[in-house]
DNA sequence: TAGGATGACTACTGGTGAGTATGATCCTAT
DNA sequence: ATAGGATCATACTCACCAGTAGTCATCCTA
């Protein structure tokens, strides 16, 4: 189980500079080299380098978060050693650990970082003027990229049982957030008459879960980008929730019970 | 940390008799006692003990099982140790051992346990003479009840990079016919006019997200059975699937490229 | 140009957990 | 009654890994 150590240093952004002199590119260089450049603050004043080095290290920190992202996404939490995740951007342990207190929260952070995407999702759709079925839609469609992105193994990953008890429920209030996002759209849909009566409840479970799902198959298969497949995926959902002009029509197999109340 | 003890011995069904004599109740006494009775094979002859034993050997073997399922599902893969599966069962970590060759075994072995109940779902429904819509609702509802089963957790969770590449390659093979299994149904509900038109691949990724999403959210909910998730998921699913009337609008949200072709 | 702040490395510790060597105990068969 | 197999416990080994102590190098500020 030999540890495979591919040599890349650390490259903030997605900059493919081919630094190959062991100590010249060192990484506070190359990172300096390529960020203080652009001073998009109005900064004649002193403290300037002190916020360019502000702004590098929070460069620097996100790259150690995208890298221990795809080593989560490649090999599992768990078998994810920091050494790892330090040699994938050819540093050493302490040093990841000059940006990040633990590994727990390098986990979390992730965890955080697709979920921004998501929020993006419901900001923008809050503003769309069309029935909330397709306010749904455009949810469903950046949940969906997320999911697919670097940091949806993590987002969608993340055990409890791995966090401490206050992150742990930190997790639980944000995906409770989500998930309550999605069954009020949902509510609203079936008000406004573009999504067929059904369970909200249930139904945003039954979506999440789909969606979420991705996770696990994207990396095997990646005959369709992220964006085919939220289409493909909204596809369905959309065929499935818009209401039937013809008088609904239960029929389940086996032997239900009345439909869930509520 | 503490880990916590439970100190129950080994029950090989879901014997509840109240072994409390440290040394009479042995795991072996135990099992022997309750097992060796059903003399269900004809047997007046010799080496009947020896089917017994053996028989008893299974059971335990079993019991290791369950334990390591629930086990995995309350605190996840790897954060269960032998011990505390041992400890479960109230024995040492070598009699796990003396049953069960290592830990990757054991959570193979519980992710086999979890799709046989899906596998028989698939066989009931073969039998049924309806619309393939129906069949796959009943495959559908065996699943869900399968993913909310003490196994649901591993089959579902089981990350290929914890296990050695030839159980890793079993377990896709497994995986993809269940898939292969689903995506069958829906091509013949296409088929028969029992299901509306779809893509077969992304709708069964769907489908079979949804319902092992279950496996994340049912253990800490346990408002409703198991039976009831399987009903409401199927009504969802069925809503869905179930063909229109109208003809077919795509009405995607975002500017989506031609429907998926396949 | 000294001294503080920052960034990074070497070399450890401590804990944990998978797996095992060895042997005790009980049961069965001859 | 005794050899031999089945079953389980005690008490280890060994490797890995999270996290840290202490140190050095470099840059900025005063």
């Amino acid at each position: 189980m030999a540890r495979s150590i591919n040599s890349r240093r650390i490259r903030p952004a997605a900059t493919a500079r081919s630094s190959s002199s062991k100590s010249a590119a060192r990484l506070a260089g190359v990172a300096r080299g390529k960020l203080a450049v652009r001073a998009d603050a109005p900064d004649g004043s002193p403290w300037r380098a002190r916020r360019e080095r502000q702004r590098d290290r929070q460069v620097k920190r996100e790259a150690v978060i995208r890298a221990a992202a795809r080593a989560f996404n490649h090999k599992g939490y768990h078998n994810t050693s920091l050494d790892d995740i330090a040699a994938a951007l050819d540093v050493t342990k302490p040093t990841v650990y000059y940006y990040v207190s633990n590994k727990e929260q390098l986990l979390f952070e992730c965890f955080v970082a697709g979920v921004e995407l998501i929020r993006a999702a419901f900001q923008q759709a809050r503003n769309l003027d069309v029935p909330a079925r397709e306010r749904l839609n455009a949810v469903l469609g950046g949940y969906a990229t997320a999911v697919a992105s670097d940091f949806g193994w993590c987002m969608v990953r993340v055990e409890e049982q791995d966090l401490s008890t206050a992150m742990s429920n930190h997790i639980k209030a944000i995906k409770s957030e989500i998930d309550q996002g999605i069954r009020r759209l949902i509510r609203e849909g079936v008000q406004d008459g573009s999504i067929q009566q059904c369970d909200p409840k249930m139904t945003a479970f039954a979506l999440a879960g789909s969606l979420n799902w991705i996770a696990h198959w994207y990396r095997e298969d990646r005959s369709l980008s992220a964006a085919q497949i939220a289409d493909a995926f909204i596809t369905i959902f959309d065929n499935g929730l818009r209401p039937r002009v013809s008088p609904r029509r239960p029929s389940r197999a086996r032997g239900a019970p009345a439909p869930l109340a509520r």
